[in-house]
DNA sequence: ACTGGTGATGTTATAACATAACAAGTTGTG
DNA sequence: CACAACTTGTTATGTTATAACATCACCAGT
């Protein structure tokens, strides 16, 4: 297995994140034209709601604010659009703590690998190899991988000072 | 990163079970007798379900167990024991199921890496070396990891077949 | 034997996460 | 317009998880 790629981890550094959401909408408008799916309000604001930080979200948080503006109350609404965000590689589920996050990479196609603050719930993303290493170990026993994931807990530098 | 290290994954391949029972129940006896734990019928109890078979069972499929046996028919009663479980490494969260798996190595100290069906729900356990190639990124970031979790979701060799 | 500490279990209640099923509205296309 | 495909709204319920407090069993010290 060759080391995990780090594309410049956001999510604990200081970064200007108004690019992250400015970039993180405009792709996915893009993409959405391209596939010729729907980029609809809901959805939109849903990855907005997630791009404002980089703190993995549960999804009646989610709710929460979308029931604020009037956008949706009940949770099959949150829960399909995050479901349609995840689908289109917009955001990330994090199965630690049941809870979504935007990807920051919706470019590229590419297998994720997250560390996540126990502390903030702040979350970094980095790129892997696709071949994670289970790649000739699946091959031995007969396992089709379909997915792989990898999730690191512990603390943030910020988190970790204190 | 280097590969996955396999000690011979059971799981899916043909084996003697029986000795993962015995084995797994002998290991778990010692371990606590050493750390000075108790190793309540509860707790033995549970082991015991977890590794009748390789599948990852939720919490409540073990309590309906309990129930059926009078040993505790409450919520809180399965997580504790499945939880003591965990903590003493006798046991591993699957997190993408939220279910439980008895651990295949609960002597050595090990970073588990899993195979898991996402038609039988069958696990597979393999070791990792205790530098999963986050090491050098979360250097960088300031990161400090705690634990790891490495899941690959797929197909096993008898549901492939199908 | 009493007393108090510790750890395990029992129990109630509820929090948190998730989806099935169906109705109603919207949108793009012929 | 009419239709099909898709999206959203809503009800109801299913599933996973834990807080909080009561009780019990055991052991050590007096």
């Amino acid at each position: 297995m060759t080391d995990i790629q780090n594309p410049a981890p956001t999510g604990f550094a200081q970064h200007d994140h108004s690019t992250c959401v400015s970039a993180g909408i405009r792709s996915a408008e893009s993409i959405c034209a391209d596939r010729k799916v729907q980029f609809t309000p809901v959805r939109r604001r849903v990855l907005e709601i997630l791009l404002e930080s980089h703190v993995a979200l549960g999804a009646y948080d989610v709710l929460e604010r979308l029931a604020a503006e009037g956008l949706g109350s009940k949770p099959p609404v949150a829960y399909r659009a995050l479901s349609f965000l995840v689908e289109q590689g917009f955001a990330h589920r994090i199965e630690r703590l049941n809870a979504f996050v935007a990807c920051t990479f919706p470019d590229h196609d590419h297998a994720p690998a997250f560390m996540i603050c126990r502390t903030c719930n702040r979350v970094a993303e980095a790129s892997t190899p696709t071949d994670t290493g289970f790649g000739p170990l699946a091959q031995d026993t007969g396992f089709v991988i379909e997915q792989t994931v990898i999730e690191a807990q512990g603390l943030c530098p910020n988190c970790a000072e204190a």
